[in-house]
DNA sequence: CTTCATGCAAAAGATTTGCAAGTTC
DNA sequence: GAACTTGCAAATCTTTTGCATGAAG
């Protein structure tokens, strides 16, 4: 019994307790984004459905992912005006991102220090935290100095 | 001399840098946009404008924002899926978010902590920092011990 | 069988772009 | 005058939605 099909179980149970249907297209987009590892886009997922031999919409995929994410099982990264972006939260872990603001390259830090600050900060207004959202952008070593 | 005079004097000097031409309507843009208090978009410029009698159309306005965004006089927010939104970069200080996921409860915190380490992130990496989205998700001390 | 999910194509919404005409240097 | 800006409308791009048809409970 591996990650996915724990993952795919939660779904399953995420899903009966709203009411909504466990369906097969559901569940094979739950494993495709499953499977992914690092940031994946709804057409990665699309694709990876095709190439399992699974035929899924688009639109249908914009309706599923949501839904894995109110499940806890994939996050939602926050950027600025490109494509939706998500990962899978196992592979989360406590990492952040540094994006590049000009060729989108994605950098994935982790700093236990900030986890300290979070939690000094939550318990200094009586918060009780659940998760958190860091991102810094800039321009990469690449992108500096060049134009636009 | 106040601020917004301050800041067209350097939007001035930026576009000399680029050898990018000081029009009318740019400062006109730049004015109204750093008249604006806490966040807009750029439809509440373009209305800002029209109520100074200034006709600019939509597309100029775009075009004009990430000129003031790369000359350091306003910040881009980072969101989900919705329009793109700015604030005055000097408005801004260095607040980050607190928001409770139940009630929505907002609250702004300062951790010169968090500025010092991201600004190390930053420098590891190679990454000249221009910005950072930093939100804390939790439930408020009111919403503790509600129900979800 | 009733209700919800899916696919398709069309719609929506935000932002960008081509091009002719107007400005700036 | 040459090069850059602007405005307009059309184009793009991502995401959402209406509706007829197909599954799930």
């Amino acid at each position: 019994m591996n990650g996915d099909t724990v993952g795919i179980e939660r779904f399953r149970t995420f899903l009966r307790e709203r009411s909504l249907r466990i369906t097969q297209v559901r569940e094979r987009v739950a494993l495709a984004a499953l499977q992914r590892r690092g940031h994946f886009d709804v057409d990665e997922v699309v694709a990876e459905l095709r190439r399992g031999g699974v035929r899924a919409s688009r639109a249908t995929v914009y309706r599923a992912l949501p839904l894995l994410e109110q499940a806890g099982l994939i996050t939602a990264t926050v950027g600025r005006r490109e494509r939706q972006r998500y990962e899978r939260t196992l592979d989360r872990g406590h990492h952040d991102h540094l994006m590049c603001t000009r060729c989108q390259r994605l950098v994935e830090f982790e700093y236990e220090a900030f986890e300290v600050l979070q939690r000094e900060v939550a318990e200094k207004y009586g918060f009780k935290l659940t998760g958190h959202s860091h991102q810094l952008f800039g321009l990469c070593p690449d992108c500096q100095g060049r134009r636009g």
